[in-house]
DNA sequence: CTGAAAGCGCTAACAT
DNA sequence: ATGTTAGCGCTTTCAG
């Protein structure tokens, strides 16, 4: 039976003693190391269970000197795009045998500093999200010895080790998609000021407009709500296609779209980015730019934990940084038609 | 400046040196303790920013005897249910000063029984997430001296801690409603069978038929995809409204509706359950029930931290067990109506 | 007010 | 193959 109850914690020596072993042989049995006799073992075991012990994951983190603990500083563990990043990203470093730390910095860039600064003390590796801190308090981290990743955020000049998606090749895609139906004149709603999503996705649409067409800018935001309150001002801007910053901002814009009487994609068309599970379930369903959130979380792991292999010395191999910019796919569905 | 590059790690010691103090007041210092002299405070502060010293969290815990860590075991990060359950459980639990280490069993038993085992190890204190492992396992956790609170599930004759969300109400109040409504056949489609939300909804179904409302319960399933595969299902069992286990079947159920030419609430009506935020730019939107997913985090973090304090000796006080069941709320829209 | 020293529970040389 | 023992970095009595 195991032992009931709020009784002081079982040791390793407590296990030693009770299959009359030494601690360092229990040691052994428990991470299976070299040739403990198949008796012995067999008695350490049986101890183990008959005492319901557990190591302390603080002793073994102190003697090994790391914690099996990769930490990640998500701005938002509500939003699906990071949900799912950390959902891969744990399961792959599981099968490494680590644990995974999540915080959320609540977008912001004050907490979000101070919650990396503390998460370092816990973990062996850090994986930062789309982090919003100024470049400084990056490069501090940077600095600061541990191995660290950066997902969707570039900061030139700074020697990071990223993994991102090609935001960049998505917004492309969706102005090709909407430049081949007959589209002129389509109007972006922005995301987030500070982003580097957004930023990229700016930047694509100024490659856009090169290939002739026009992109008129409207400040929004990365919600349903701001989706739905920028619907009125959107049509104003005069364009035959709404190009939303992501499937949150076009599902808003599409519900007051309805009740404006405006069809979608006869009247105008619209576009999301970053599909979401509903996208296919709207009416009519959502033209919109997969990413792969799940491969973005793998491609993380391995990264990291690669980081945390070769970490004998420093800042070697910093050239294959950014060769991780995974592909994304246009999927193209009713809210999109050739203009009347 | 802050060392840079990958030198072995500060220790208290290298502070204490280089503050010409001992390791004792470098400790007092970092935890603000006793009275230190100010000038000798004032060097140890700047040798730390100077070093760059973080204290190491597994010599702390091992020292203190607790890693200032909660774990949370969630079924699936990327419900968003369990996402803002987290986050709110995670600001709050961070308020009091303690990290959480989130693991997600993927809605497998097994796994959670095993992440449950490892989390422990680490952790000061478990909240289990409506834990679909079998009662044994709970049983096995329970007894073992680690503070564990359960949220969404009962576990009668367990003696656990439980939070959760009163779904009966939930579901009585969209009967109620249906039935004023003038609806008397009513179609059920039926969450994940083991667990504990759709048992509470089906009891609550059964008795809203003690009021003359009657039930046709179909399996179906939590997303959208299935709601979506079960629309023409539903249809056949004639009923002139469609309650949905929860709003992704709901669009999912809308979504397929709206292809097959029949209208909601015209033709049938339609609720969901859990309101989701998109819940309300649905076309119609949708009569939901609004559970407080951040208000369970909080009420979990709350008495979590409560249970740790008052550890002292054991199973008192488990008299206020399900004291918490948190109320949740009816939001009509334009789902439903009269049947015609 | 400050410091020396004994652990916290485990791992990893280093014997045997 | 197994055991002894010295740390890992920090907190915390207990003296001074």
């Amino acid at each position: 039976m195991v032992a009931k109850g709020r009784g002081k914690r079982v040791t390793i020596g407590d296990v030693a003693r009770a299959a009359d072993a030494s601690v360092t042989t229990v040691s052994r049995v428990l991470n299976e190391v070299a040739t403990v006799d198949a008796a012995l073992a067999h008695r350490v075991r049986q101890a183990i269970a008959d005492l319901g012990y557990r190591p302390s994951a603080a002793a073994q983190g102190l003697a090994r000197g790391r914690s099996g603990t990769l930490g990640v500083l998500v701005p938002d563990l509500a939003n699906p795009h990071f949900s799912d990043l950390v959902k891969a990203f744990s399961a792959t470093v599981r099968d490494s045998g680590a644990r995974v730390l999540v915080m959320d910095s609540d977008e912001d860039p004050d907490v979000e500093r101070d919650l990396a600064e503390d998460l370092i003390r816990y973990a062996d590796g850090l994986l930062l999200c789309a982090p919003r801190m100024p470049r400084a308090d990056l490069a501090a981290l940077a600095s600061r010895g541990v191995p660290l990743l950066v997902a969707n955020r570039r900061a030139p000049g700074l020697a990071l080790h990223t993994v991102g998606v090609d935001f960049h090749q998505g917004v492309l895609a969706v102005c090709g998609h909407l430049a081949q139906l007959g589209h002129r004149r389509v109007v972006y709603l922005a995301g987030p000021e500070g982003s580097w999503a957004n930023r990229e996705r700016l930047r694509a649409l100024a490659g856009a407009e090169a290939f002739g067409l026009h992109v008129t800018v409207l400040a929004c935001g990365s919600t349903t709500d701001e989706g739905y309150a920028a619907a009125e001002r959107a049509l104003e801007a005069d364009g035959t296609a709404l190009v939303a910053y992501n499937d949150f901002v076009a599902l808003g814009l599409l519900s007051r779209l309805a009740e404006l009487g405006v069809r979608v994609p006869e009247d105008i068309s619209l576009t999301g980015f970053d599909e979401i599970d509903l996208a296919r379930f709207s009416s009519p369903p959502l033209t919109t730019v997969a990413v792969p959130r799940s491969g973005l979380g793998r491609a993380a792991a391995v990264a990291l934990v690669r980081l945390m292999d070769g970490n004998t010395d420093g800042d070697d191999a910093l050239e294959d940084v950014d060769a991780e910019a995974l592909p994304v796919e246009l999927h193209v569905r009713g809210s999109t038609s050739a203009p009347s």
